[in-house]
DNA sequence: ACAAAGATGATACTCAGTATCAATAGCCGA
DNA sequence: TCGGCTATTGATACTGAGTATCATCTTTGT
């Protein structure tokens, strides 16, 4: 797997500079809990974001924080991740990279992983179905290393869920 | 690709008998309207089919539309399906096949395909992340034939999204 | 026909996200 | 520095999808 360097603060403040929005201290705030989460690898909820932040900054309101996920979406820097339950967060990502999601289905975990379908794959697809393929979206779901070690081994099985 | 064959009323009534269920009249109005629309390839929301189940049987309750949908999915019969926009419906399939969806992000054509990641990729992250596999989610999206004809044809591009 | 268990439908509720809008705070030019 | 324009904010109310509850009604096995 890849370790992507971890996006910090102020590549996020600086982005939202360039698009021409301002750089409020809501803004400031939230990027610098999701920018602190991404550090540690954590994965997010808007709710869960908005309850941390509140913490420091008890000022921030909900709509303000459901605005900046999406501008930090927008921007490319977060990515909705799809855990094996089917539940959905939000995990801070370098805008542009194209990679897909490995999650431990025990403890959350999520692993970017820079593996994709083979171009040939698409193609083939793309000749047979008759289609334009514009994106894809592919999610693996597995147990890591320390929650295989806790617990029974799983089924060495490949299959979709 | 691959047209699995349309999966009928019979055979969803015929599982819920067999996993030891009761034959009620909702449940019987409510596969009969997902046949129709397996049959023609349509896919759909809970609440889509509460209100087109209504029509012929409007004594069905909306608690019994979401149950028995819960119902067909735990029994393979429906998949959850994730186009473009985000947004998740459910589509009729054969149980137990192992496949995948391309969706049209134009006119929400759902097409199964039955292209998967190439076992030595995922057996490569398995290794590499320590992760022990136990399923994925792939989902492709692109414009149908029909829908390229009537619009500007897309950049051939195969980025996600 | 009868009782036990399964299934139903009405209602109320939760939860995540959205719409609205008056008030506020950055920005820019004078 | 001032003033005004506009982006942004936060409070509030709302929506839509899905869930919980529960008295009532069906199926089914006897």
């Amino acid at each position: 797997m890849t370790q992507a360097r971890t996006v910090n603060a102020d590549q996020m403040k600086a982005a939202i500079a360039e698009a021409g929005l301002r750089p409020t201290r809501p803004r400031a705030a939230l990027i610098d809990q999701m920018a602190a989460w991404a550090t540690a690898g954590t994965d997010f909820t808007c709710e869960e974001l908005w309850h941390s932040a509140q913490a420091s900054a008890p000022w921030i309101g909900r709509s303000t924080t459901f605005r900046t996920v999406e501008l930090l979406a927008d921007l490319g820097f977060l990515d909705r991740v799809t855990f094996a339950d089917g539940s959905e967060r939000y995990h801070v990502v370098q805008p542009g990279s194209h990679h897909h999601h490995l999650t431990c289905e025990m403890c959350h975990r999520v692993v970017e992983i820079d593996i994709c379908l083979p171009a040939e794959v698409l193609e083939t697809v793309q000749r047979s179905s008759g289609f334009a393929l514009t994106g894809h979206r592919l999610e693996l779901f597995g147990r890591c290393s320390d929650c295989q070690r806790h617990t029974v081994p799983v089924i060495d099985s490949v299959d979709a869920e």
